[in-house]
DNA sequence: CTACAACTTAAAGCTAAGTTTAAGTCAATA
DNA sequence: TATTGACTTAAACTTAGCTTTAAGTTGTAG
């Protein structure tokens, strides 16, 4: 079964400039062309367009996109540049996600600020506010006011 | 304690031209200014710092932190608003950790599917690999090659 | 009171990641 | 075979989020 760009663009959810983009970029050195001069995807194609949009959901840049493809291209003499990429793109994501958890953990702060604000219809409520009527959770966000 | 917008760069580890730029771009509507028209920033001016921080992190844009930031100056009469914001952002941050897990998931398939190659010397230890010999975790991968 | 580092503004410049446009080609259907 | 929708390219344009530059001002230390 093969697709060309506009039909694989629906399938991935972009659009056909964005994979033609790719391509220009250098991201696409697996793909085939027809006669004609039309870029061929196969099932193969859609896998390593899997795999991009993994690397470029995980923040990793087009360039360096690029260059993990150029490894892939060379075959197992780059086994080991590609694990490397690989671990530390997982590695970073990691760390983003412990990043992430604790910025989730202050909007979940403010929630509760603006909850007990609305309750109250003034956010005057938290100026002189008893620590202990504050959740446990929250008592390091405690100097923020708004 | 009061701080010049360099020395407040530094303890938010931006550069002071962000903290211009963001001033200019409606951020920053809490700052004093010195006669002179120096900006000042004082304790106040840091935790609404951190919270710009913490909305910027979660990837909300410039001028919807703008839009928050002038809900927060009218003060009481916008609560629901703010906290209307507040829980969207924080609900999409739930769905991009969801997100990201997933990646996460992918890298570690990816890592294991390199390492598993690096020990072989070849990717093609992988053309024809038994389902058995993959770990149970990693099998809606097995149609990715490479 | 002078020097000088750090501040001010407006405006131009930069990078990433596409998107849009224009002019032309391909290939499946009537 | 003619039509037509989807394809092709190169190049210009867009947006976000700063960064840099240039020309001038502020305020502190000697």
């Amino acid at each position: 079964m093969t697709y060309t760009v506009g039909e694989t663009a629906k399938k991935m959810n972009v659009t056909a400039s964005t994979l033609r983009y790719y391509d220009k970029e250098g991201l696409l050195p697996f793909l085939e062309r027809s006669g004609g001069g039309i870029r061929i995807f196969d099932e193969n194609a859609l896998s390593w367009l899997q795999m991009i949009e993994c690397l470029k959901k995980t923040g990793m840049p087009i360039k360096d996109i690029k260059y993990f493809m150029d490894y892939c291209m060379e075959g197992d003499s780059r086994i080991d540049e590609r694990l490397a990429i690989i671990r530390s793109q997982r590695d970073a994501m990691i760390h983003k996600m412990q990043e992430m958890q604790e910025m989730i953990d202050m909007l979940e702060y403010k929630c509760w600020y603006y909850e007990t604000a609305k309750e109250a219809g003034t956010c005057a409520i938290h100026d002189d506010i008893q620590p202990e009527s504050v959740p446990a959770e929250y008592h390091k966000y405690l100097q923020h006011q708004s």
